[in-house]
DNA sequence: CTGGACCTTCTAGCGCACTGGAAGGTCAAG
DNA sequence: CTTGACCTTCCAGTGCGCTAGAAGGTCCAG
């Protein structure tokens, strides 16, 4: 299988198949005679595993370590367990913090939509932020 | 004021304030005779104008098109009632995106504790993502 | 044999908001 | 006079996940 083959199978590009290996998340292929990468249909099983870690947000260096943790032949099931654990906690975090902004901005915005247009103080920017 | 100064009382360093500078956030200041940058205090409402940008989660070059509205000597109230209004909208889709995410991600999460350890399949990384 | 699609490596850049460090000038206290 | 804190400019790097482009080799159909 070459690297477009792959790439078209697997909805990338061959850059990103190239960055992955370069990055650690895809072990180096076999090379046909003249050089091009030669890859083997599990490959795919794999691309998707990194895309559905994606998906859940994971970073490429946490799924390269999943992706360790089982290419040393370990179940990586724990690890994973954990991963996602704490992306739930930080996604809960995250899903706070933006909505105290939101509520912040909303009234900042709230405020700047009443009506009263030239009281702005000179020596200030703006009283609205 | 000198530039140590001025990071002083705005909380920020002085490599941040030249960097504003390079950017167009603040004014080249006057220079005392040996090229010292010498600010007028008013900087300071401007630097904290700014923070109050950031902190609304505007980006620098938002931040910047507003300063640069004042500058030309007209009132911005307009101008940043729009930014504020288009950022509550931006952070109701993220928030939406990151509580659709953590649902996603939290049942993955449970499928995960479920307790069947010993059936991952081989072929596959890891059927917990 | 030619053309075009594919492949190779290499270097460098994106956006964002800084941050670090080198090499040098200036200022004030002791 | 020296020390150390401050200032100057300039260049380069951070993290993240790619993306762009150059210069060249390979493969296959017509």
């Amino acid at each position: 299988m070459r690297i477009g083959e792959l790439a078209q199978a697997s909805g990338t590009t061959t850059k990103t198949l190239r960055y992955y290996e370069q990055a650690g998340l895809l072990p180096a292929p076999e090379r046909t005679t003249t050089g091009y990468r030669d890859y083997e249909p599990a490959t795919l099983q794999r691309l998707n595993f990194i895309r559905r870690g994606q998906a859940a947000g994971l970073t490429l260096a946490q799924i390269r370590e999943v992706l360790h943790v089982r290419d040393a032949g370990a179940a990586p099931c724990h690890h994973v367990r954990q991963l996602l654990d704490s992306r739930v906690h930080q996604l809960d975090r995250q899903i706070a913090d933006l909505q105290a902004l939101r509520e912040n901005v909303t009234e900042l915005r709230d405020a700047a939509a009443a009506p009263d247009p030239g009281a702005c103080d000179p020596t200030d920017v703006c009283r609205y932020l």
